[in-house]
DNA sequence: CGCCGGATTGATCAGTTTCAAGGCATGTGG
DNA sequence: CCACATGCCTTGAAACTGATCAATCCGGCG
């Protein structure tokens, strides 16, 4: 099966709902399964919008491959992303009718997705299902906790450094990690520039705790070292 | 009935269910009532913890007199409030078993609790618990994605003007503020230095959108400028 | 009255942003 | 196959915002 072709304006339905899956998937696929929903994939071009922060939030989406970035505006285009979804993660659980934050594939992404009314129905009747919402929800309030602590509390190298203990954490299958996304949505998620992370990957680079294979191709060398200066 | 005399060392527990309460007191009784539980009153000194970022989360707060803050620590002492609780707010509903936050009353506070096992009891059973615990977890999350933005993005001056619109919001209620904070707070919450609140404060003043009857005694006076610079 | 914690204000410092230039890879068209 | 355009990243220098250090100030209270 090659890869689809994807047109930058439309999202295409897919077949198959089996589909490389992780830790967290389990949920999904419960959730899913006991809405009695059928869970449709669907894939999104790079940079395209899945929804917008205010939109009536339709759906419950899992990213099957690809990666998500989910974020904030202010009114002259300041951004803050509020986290990046990788292969596995379930991201668009808005409880309230409407979308907070704004959803973009960052690479060609492909997603499932389950009707969020047939969630809450399933939800009314069956407290399994009720209790993994809340469980969701819940570990989204973590992440949104830690990072609250890391925007307003931490230095730029301290923020680079809990970032690439994140994703090494979330991505790193073979000690490689390969970062879907770019300086800027780096510094959109830390609250630095572009360029501030730029200068705190070199340094970190230039003191060996890590080496680049290319620009986003990363390989941590001494883990110890970012959990320490992570603070 | 006249003030308790509160000890700094210990809480101490207050009978009288009733209590000055506000909007999202609803739920709480609603799960309370659900639970089977009896709500109990306790106080806390000014500045005594009621429970630490780790521990056991055995029970479920919510905010009769006083106020609360949250928070958490980096290993050199520098904090980031997640989050202050006044009257009729409720806290402590961390889903896992530990607490991710500390939780100090900023001043002689009285709170009601329930037992969070009995809540996870009743949710099992009663779907509107299981959906009001749901609900309540989904508005902090909406809280901390909303001053995610804030941390990282906006100024100082915006931030200030942001928290004085919120607090405006929660506990203005004759048009007069009276902050339960101090300067420390208010810079820990917004990731910035107490010095800076107070210049960004002072800045207010001599623009005439706010008037201070005393430090902690504000009266806005435009509040559409306020709501401009917030972005 | 004088102490004390909290708040304000001033002066200087530092970290991050901003502005700017250049490099490196990728892809496209001649 | 090469030339060039484009997007992304890196690096340098200057500017600026907010932090730090320090000196009062103010109000409440013993």
């Amino acid at each position: 099966m090659q890869p689809q072709t994807i047109t930058t304006a439309s999202a295409q339905v897919l077949s198959a709902p089996r589909a490389p899956v992780s830790p967290s998937a389990d949920q999904f696929s419960i959730i899913a399964s006991c809405s009695g929903a059928i869970a449709t994939e669907f894939s999104y071009g790079k940079d395209e919008e899945i929804y917008g922060e205010g939109e009536p939030s339709e759906y419950v989406y899992q990213v099957i491959r690809g990666a998500v970035r989910t974020y904030k505006l202010l009114n002259d285009g300041r951004r803050q992303i509020g986290a990046f979804h990788l292969p596995g993660d379930v991201f668009g659980l808005d409880p309230g009718s409407a979308h907070r934050l704004t959803a973009e594939a960052i690479s060609d992404t492909t997603v499932r997705l389950v009707k969020r009314r047939s969630l809450e129905t399933a939800a009314g009747s069956d407290v399994r299902v009720a209790h993994n919402l809340w469980t969701m929800t819940a570990a989204d309030l973590r992440h949104a906790e830690d990072h609250m602590l890391l925007l307003g509390r931490k230095t730029a190298i301290e923020k680079v450094a809990t970032f690439l203990l994140e994703m090494d954490r979330r991505l790193a299958k073979t000690g490689m990690m390969a970062l879907p996304m770019c300086r800027r949505d780096i510094g959109d998620y830390l609250g630095l520039t572009l360029e501030t992370v730029s200068r705190a990957l070199s340094q970190l680079n230039d003191q060996g705790v890590l080496v680049f294979s290319s620009a986003r191709q990363i390989v941590l060398r001494n883990r110890q070292r970012l959990a320490d200066m992570d603070a």
